[in-house]
DNA sequence: CACATCACGATAACATCGATAGCATCAATG
DNA sequence: CATTGATGCTATCGATGTTATCGTGATGTG
């Protein structure tokens, strides 16, 4: 018995190690595809050159994945679970409006830098819920709008709120990679944040009564179809508008 | 001389008959691709397929567009124009707040109405600005926000709530498509809207009805609280403006 | 009008890629 | 030990992007 019992648990031990190696391998496959997607692009990955990359052959990719789309949805899977990997961090119970600021700056920060993954991962349509990671996320992302709610801060469904999420997230990473760096406003970003924050919690924002730099706005506007002053003065009153708007 | 005049009037003909053919096998093989595309989806658009139901070869996809790319650029670029032509429809001085959300849930309806096209125009960050047509689409959102802005409306930067309007649109448009059909919430399309309004519009103009002598004596008011700039300057902005508001 | 030029239709071909077949090897199992 | 099954490896097929090539008819020229 004891006999058996040793010859079972190395059985179960070689089982485990075999499957265990397939699992490594195919983790080993799935970070081959990954780095040549971020450091190539998405035509560099090709069934051959993710299995040169990974040391093995094109046919043990179908072999695990079944498919080129397999592959690329445990790619999608993968880069969900490193993303929530970083999620998990910190979850201390402070301000629930906070929270939703720092996640979505996480969701954001986390598909400027991965380009590449962050298209694969959400702008193709069908393959954006499939995700176990995915939707582990979500169940963290309405954890937090739970929070929201039963602090009395939510303002619209849960689930609208988590779209609203999504949908500005989504534009924020997508808008700020299409514009060139030297078009890139930060502004942009921090604006689309608080304008989800107001659109999905009752948080008034904090109204500034920037006047300046509306009145200069609307001057600016306006300043064309004026004939009073030269172009030179017109030229250096635009700077100093400029320089006003700025500061202010 | 008539005879001369004649053939040269037979050949300016003939070459521009020749032109147009060109122009018109082109335009047949863009709408062939589009059609493809809308119908069978992204994958469906070979050169082949592209070519036999356009009624020629491959090889003419390649003399009209030098690339498949070029192609698909072409086919990016008809899609802007087909939108653009919509866009020109309605262009009455209403009230310019309404304008910005007309124009906004124009870009969104038709984002949902073709996704796959959709897709190829906007969720591939590099492809976005390139086209012409992009550009003159750009050239009236920039209007209407400069309306917007000599209305005394605008809250941000004039580039700024370009890309605002751009971001939350194309959130709401994939987001919108990722969703299955049964958790598809209009309100997550008003309430996008709204909050870029919100975002970018005040809810009532700062400076009431857009006169040149308003924004000046908004802005008058509000210059002695800056620090941005010298007394000098500050003097003679002040000399200017008081001109602009006597001549306004 | 005769001739050169050139764009275009059409076919074939090449390279690459996704996907599969077939075979040898090697470990695990009864 | 024989069997089963998974894996490494090569070769291969069909599809796709792309190019070469040839003939033809239109275009432009002397």
């Amino acid at each position: 018995m004891s006999e058996g019992a040793k010859t079972d648990a190395i059985h179960v031990a070689a089982s485990e190690t075999a499957a265990d190696v397939r699992e490594v391998t195919r983790q080993r496959v799935v970070e081959a595809a990954a780095d040549l997607l971020a450091r190539e692009g998405r035509d560099a990955v090709t069934t051959r050159a993710v299995a040169a990359a990974a040391g093995t052959q094109p046919p043990a990719i179908y072999r695990l994945f079944g498919d080129k789309d397999g592959l690329l949805e445990a790619v999608v899977e993968h880069g969900h679970a490193t993303f929530l990997a970083t999620k998990h961090r910190d979850t201390r119970p402070q301000d629930p409006v906070e929270d939703l600021r720092a996640g979505w700056d996480l969701a954001v920060e986390f598909g400027l830098a991965n380009p590449e993954l962050y298209a694969l991962m959400y702008s193709d349509p069908r393959r954006a819920m499939a995700s176990a990671a995915f939707q582990a996320g979500m169940q963290i992302l309405l954890g937090r709008i739970r929070r929201l709610a039963a602090g009395g801060w939510l303002r619209v469904d849960e689930t609208l709120a988590a779209a609203l999420i999504h949908a500005t997230a989504r534009g924020a990473v997508l808008t700020w990679l299409s514009l060139p760096e030297d078009q890139r406003d930060p502004a942009l970003l921090t604006t689309l944040r608080e304008s989800m924050v107001a659109a999905v919690t009752h948080e008034r924002p904090v109204v500034q009564d920037a006047g300046l730099a509306d009145a200069v706005r609307t001057l600016q506007a306006l300043l064309p179809g004026q004939t009073t002053l030269s172009s030179a003065e017109q030229h250096l009153l635009s700077e100093w508008l400029d320089r006003l708007a700025a500061d202010g």
